[in-house]
DNA sequence: TATTGTTATACTCTATAACTATA
DNA sequence: TATAGTTATAGAGTATAACAATA
């Protein structure tokens, strides 16, 4: 490997840094859907349909997930009266996904949980210190 | 809620960061796993092994998981000649659980290819913004 | 023919409850 | 009696393959 190229010891520190702060922040998101009966994905869909109408396909190509997995995932909360399939005017093939009143309460809940619980991580910095590292973090993009 | 207690609209802004940053992480994290056919769990542990002996109640605690999930996780990747279960001399109850060769080369080639996946996202900040994001990471702490 | 979604199947992850062995 | 680990069981998450409906 090139030197300055790659995954260079001086990245090694906020590689590690990183992966450490990450697993506190799913901790935190684990354990406020677990409060709610709900998986991590479940959440994340949740989120997701909160602010956007989306189709199965595009819930599935924004969480990585199969198709299949999505429909399974809908059914379990369309049975949970969360979220509602939807047909799509436009195209009898493409379902949209839409919350429930129930779905957008609990939504809002469990962002608020996660921002209180995640809150608690961020106590010991300062005001200037939680922008600067909210302006770093932002400037990582997807790989 | 009092001012300046819990989750105030300072702390959104980092909370949402920390939450889109960890998505990232955890997203490279995975697939690194899923090329050598491991779950995100299962990596976990082979990274946890290589520093430590650990027993099967320790490991558990450690990823917050049951006993028996543990048993389960275990049993597979000892199938796969990943790591072994070795009796303790000082304790006939607690098993050691410790990483063969195999897992060893495994574990090394896991953590290399997540600082290279997590190295390209690092990429657009500077050798002294990495040292700031890793220090201010490094400051939150467990809830 | 290509795309969207579902279903059937199989495997992993996970927890709960009941159990065995050791301390 | 308490602790460490396993097993049986059940439910959820996930992907693959085969399928139906629509474009």
């Amino acid at each position: 490997m090139a030197p300055g190229q790659g995954a260079g010891s001086a990245d090694l520190e906020v590689v590690d840094a990183l992966v450490r702060a990450s697993f506190v922040t799913m901790g935190v998101l684990t354990k406020v859907a677990a409060a709610h009966d709900l998986s991590l994905t479940q959440l994340r869909v949740l989120a997701i349909l909160r602010d956007h109408r989306a189709t199965m396909g595009e819930l599935a190509a924004y969480l990585g997930l199969d198709r299949s997995t999505i429909s399974g995932l809908v059914d379990r909360a369309e049975k949970r009266g969360l979220l509602q399939r939807v047909a799509n005017p436009d195209d009898g093939r493409g379902i949209h996904v839409v919350l429930t009143e129930v779905g957008v309460r609990l939504a809002a809940t469990g962002a608020a949980q996660v921002a209180e619980g995640l809150a608690a991580s961020v106590n010991g910095l300062s005001a200037a210190e939680a922008r600067r590292l909210a302006t770093l973090l932002d400037r990582l993009h997807a790989p």
